[in-house]
RNA sequence: GGGCACGUAGCUCAGUGGGAGAGCACUACGUUGACAUCGUAGGGGUCGCAAGUUCAAUCCUUGCCGUGCCCA
């Protein structure tokens, strides 16, 4: 017998463990079965499980289990992500709490560390993973720095550099002064906040006493101004262009330019120009051949290239002691308090530099054509297809991508430098020095680029390098292109248009059909969750309270298209309680002994109740499969909670009840429909909550051995079991039963009174019903009896309508008069009302003449009815009236 | 500033060109051997505002107001 509760935590990782043990997570790429195919986004090796992550696992497994249930030869690949960045400053950190640190250690050792790290604590997020009853196929797991993967990323970055679609370029990029890197234009974060706007007036050479003003909220790049702009048409400067100003404290002159970048609505009109330290003022550096001062370190400390008493400040500090300078000279004109974007980097969360370097770009634009085409011949679509818009414009926009990073762990970039600096790249050093030797006519010594490449570069290739790419394996031929991507809006660009850059360039192919961008978690009040805010909720602290299959289904029920998750523990509590609800459900079976059996023919049932339930079933399970294809998670999760808590529990199990307490001969049918049922709900239900399905599944019946639902079929039923005419009965049946709670409810007729019901003017079919259903009437209602009557009613009845037929409650002694009275009048009122807005449209001539002929049909169809209502209850009111 | 969403019951959200829905919360009552993590019933909404299209608009179009996100 089971125990009154479901306890998830008796029972998650016994079936976890077996199932992978078991082997039924991996694919078989010599199966003649169609795959199916998910490349779970890698999350990083340092991470832990949070909400986003639990809700995009919740969703690609039961994509997964659905497909593998349907015979799909289905491949999850799963793995992790060296994540460069996040995964150094993680050692790093370790390592300056020990008192030394990685220049200190030397590269080597650094890496050696990185990876014991890495071997000792980078599996904590898979382990979550599989806490949440994720069924990837971990036999198949990659990591991005594995010896294949490492060879995918030097045989692109090589033939990418022979194409000419990787290059090296000195210019400026997003510096991060605490990490010590370049950063790409996406790992940099645009912040509003408040600041200064400082007006400086520059002397002009040679001119006693007349100044130009120029506006700045970074006095402290001045020291590396080599230019003031004004604009080609602002009367104001006309003369000035050509001359020099004075650069107050450096004291260099820089020459006034005229250049269209300078707005003559802005402030004076007048903008210093910095080449070095600001993106738009190397364009017009450029454009007007200007020295390029640098006056930064790579701390973003200042460098020799400054006055002597500047140098060695910090960024901050010099700005202090710029503005203290130059109110000592007189020279600030007004300073203004304004709100401007400031960048940061989105890892080391300092304030990024524009810096002036050499890095290695990818041609981004060029590789951007073929993926914006794929998107717009439907070759790979986004669900939904608003997102379509969001990839378009950054790839009809893209920059070239930086991919060089100053870091030691990753992919080290396979470059190398000859004596005189020129480079050759290659996969291997060998095949790099014998281009040297070539070169040369002898052999020379060559040194490795020092720096590796974003993380995101050997991502982009995670959908065909994880199937063995290069290589021509089985796997590449079978799964890719893969079918779906599962992911959230915010990796658009940083992974989902990279990797369709790099698919479509190295497969011919794109990486996947299709795109599902689900939506974020926040917390109950809508805020977005962050560890500064503390409003974190973690996903295990949850699956640990309620269960996993609870925190799923109510991330699933939530998943509605195109709308974010607001999360609170209320709502995973309820459907912890829905997991209850079900497992009580089969408790009861259990006890009843309504158990499955095999032999059960579900097409051989007599009896509509089993008939209706049945059609029920398999109404329930084509929504459900039609969901889950048009990824509307939350529509499936609604089915299949409605059918089990409503329609099971609530009608079907009651419904049967009495008849099983007798013994009768249709108990058997009704065992066997019940059993059948049962084992039905926990095929369609598995997908969304594995556990409880499975627990009952091996619990309520001797199941053959290796018969687990993990591995069972998606259910599939013929058409033929779909029964109208029985679902028009028990419609019947369940508005008959609710019309008598409702009315004795509402006449506070207590709840455990047995009354008599008479029935009148009933139709024939309902006489036949009434007789069929007469028990179950009798128990559901609360009724002591049904009997037919065509006799004067008597005095002090209560009366309702059901369809054709009046039913009475002959309680003199119990009802109020005044209040059934104020019951019906309410009742014909709301009846009336439709009445009204029906006519309004019945009267209308247009309405009849354009209106289709079933909609006018059914609103006089309506009308009557309501009619035929009023009638009854209008005549029900006269009599209490006359009594 | 540009773009994309969203505004429906107290809360969280489904939904649809033709009779306003669910869960939670709330109120009342609880009986019958699956379940109080439960059952039955009930109250509660000018579907953000305004105009337009239509026989008919919560739904389509436009404008406005409000909220959120992305980009500059």
């Amino acid at each position: 017998m089971l125990e009154k509760t479901f306890e998830p935590e008796k029972v998650e990782s016994q079936h976890y463990e077996k199932w992978e043990k078991e082997g039924v997570f991996a694919c078989n790429p010599e199966s003649n079965n169609a795959p199916f195919c998910v490349m779970m986004p890698p999350p990083n090796v340092t991470g832990s499980l949070h909400m986003g992550h639990a809700l995009n696992t919740t969703l690609q497994d039961i994509l997964a289990r659905y497909n593998r249930m349907n015979h799909k030869d289905t491949l999850w690949q799963p793995g992790t992500d060296h994540a460069g960045i996040a995964t150094q400053m993680v050692v790093e950190r370790m390592l300056d709490a020990e008192g030394t640190s990685r220049r200190e250690m030397g590269r080597e050792a650094f890496l050696d560390r990185v990876w014991q790290w890495k071997e000792e604590s980078g599996g904590t997020i898979v382990n979550q993973i599989r806490k949440l009853g994720a069924t990837p196929d971990w036999s198949r797991e990659r990591f991005t720095m594995d010896e294949g993967l490492s060879k995918a990323v030097r045989k692109v970055f090589v033939q990418l550099y022979k194409e000419g679609l990787i290059y090296r370029d000195k210019r400026l990029v997003n510096w991060d002064p605490k990490l010590h890197t370049a950063i790409s234009d996406l790992e940099v974060e645009q912040k509003e906040q408040k600041g200064h706007m400082w007006h400086i007036r520059y002397p002009i050479e040679g001119e006693e006493e007349r100044f130009i003003t120029v506006a700045t909220t970074r006095p402290e790049t001045m020291l590396g101004d080599t230019a003031i702009a004004v604009h080609p048409d602002d009367a104001r400067y006309k003369d000035l262009v050509g001359k020099f100003a004075v650069l107050p404290i450096a004291n260099r002159p820089i020459p006034i330019v005229a250049d269209e970048y300078s707005d003559p609505e802005k402030g004076s009109g007048a903008v210093k120009i910095t080449p070095a330290h600001d993106f738009n003022d190397f364009e017009v550096g450029k454009r007007h051949d200007l020295p390029m001062i640098n006056i930064f370190d790579i701390d973003a400390k200042i460098n020799e290239n400054a006055p002597e008493e500047y140098q060695g400040l910090d960024r901050f500090d010099a700005r202090k002691k710029v503005l203290a300078e130059l109110e000592e000279l007189d020279l600030l004109a007004a300073v203004e308090d304004i709100k401007h974007v400031v960048p940061y980097g989105d890892r080391g969360g300092v304030i990024i530099e524009p810096f002036l370097t050499e890095q290695w770009y990818v041609d981004a634009h060029t590789l951007a054509q073929p993926a914006i085409e794929a998107v717009r011949s439907g070759k790979t679509e986004f669900v939904p297809k608003q997102w379509e818009n969001t990839y378009y414009h950054w790839m009809e926009n893209i920059q070239p991508w930086c991919i060089s990073r100053q870091l030691w762990w990753g992919h080290q970039i396979p470059a190398w430098y000859g004596p005189n600096g020129e480079v050759y790249v290659a996969e291997t050093e060998a095949e790099a020095m014998a281009e040297a030797r070539e070169a040369h006519g002898q052999d020379v010594i060559v040194e490795r680029d020092p720096d590796v490449l974003d993380t995101w570069f050997s991502s982009a290739l995670w959908p065909f390098s994880t199937l063995g790419w290069p290589d021509e394996t089985e796997a590449l031929k079978k799964y890719y292109p893969t079918d779906t991507l599962v992911t959230g809006f915010d990796i658009i660009f940083f992974w989902v248009a990279r990797m369709m850059m790099m698919g479509l360039h190295f497969m011919g192919d794109v990486p996947f059909r299709k795109v599902y961008i689900h939506a974020l978690v926040r917390d109950a009040k809508g805020q977005k969750m962050s560890k500064s805010k503390g409003n974190v909720i973690d996903p295990l602290e949850l699956t640990d309270k309620f269960g996993a299959d609870a925190l799923r289904f109510t991330l699933t029920a939530m998943a509605a298209q195109g709308r974010d998750i607001k999360l609170s523990e209320d709502r995973v509590e309820g459907y912890r309680n829905f997991a209850t609800k079900l497992w009580n459900a089969a408790r009861y079976c259990q006890m009843n002994n309504c158990l499955p059996d095999r032999s059960f023919d579900p097409a051989s049932v007599q009896y509509t109740p089993n008939k209706w339930v049945i059609s029920e079933v398999t109404h329930t399970a084509n929504t459900i499969a039609q969901a889950i294809e048009n990824y509307k998670f939350n529509e499936a999760a609604g089915a299949i909670y409605k059918f089990i808590w409503n329609t099971f529990c609530d009608w079907y199990l009651e419904f049967t009840k009495p008849i099983l307490a007798e013994e009768k001969e249709l108990a058997t049918e009704i065992r066997q429909t019940t059993g059948w049922v049962l084992d039905q709900i926990l095929l369609l239900l598995n997908p969304f909550m594995p556990f409880v399905t499975e627990e009952l599944y091996a619990s309520i019946a001797e199941r053959v051995e290796e018969d687990r639902l993990i591995t069972a079929s998606w259910p599939e039923y013929p058409e033929s079991l779909t029964e109208a005419d029985a679902t028009a009965e028990m419609d019947w049946l369940t508005r008959f039963i609710s019309e008598i709670r409702s009315v004795r409810a509402d006449m506070n007729v207590p709840a455990g009174a047995r009354i008599n019901l008479l029935v009148k003017d009933a139709s024939a079919g309902t006489q036949s019903r009434l007789q069929t259903y007469d028990e179950i009437l009798c128990r559901m209602a609360r009724l002591e009896k049904v009997e037919l009557s065509e006799n004067e009613i008597p005095k002090g009845s209560i009366q309702t309508v059901v369809d054709e037929a009046t039913l009475i409650l002959p309680i003199a002694d119990i009802i109020d008069l005044d209040q059934e009275r104020a019951r019906l009048q309410k009742e014909i009122k709301k009846l009336e009302d439709d009445i009204k807005k029906i006519m309004q449209k019945l009267d209308n001539e247009k309405f009849i003449s354009n209106a289709p002929d079933e909609v006018v049909a059914e609103q006089r169809t309506r009308k009557e009815e309501a009619e035929g209502i009023i009638n009854k209850l209008s005549e029900a009111l006269k009599q209490l009236e006359a009594a």
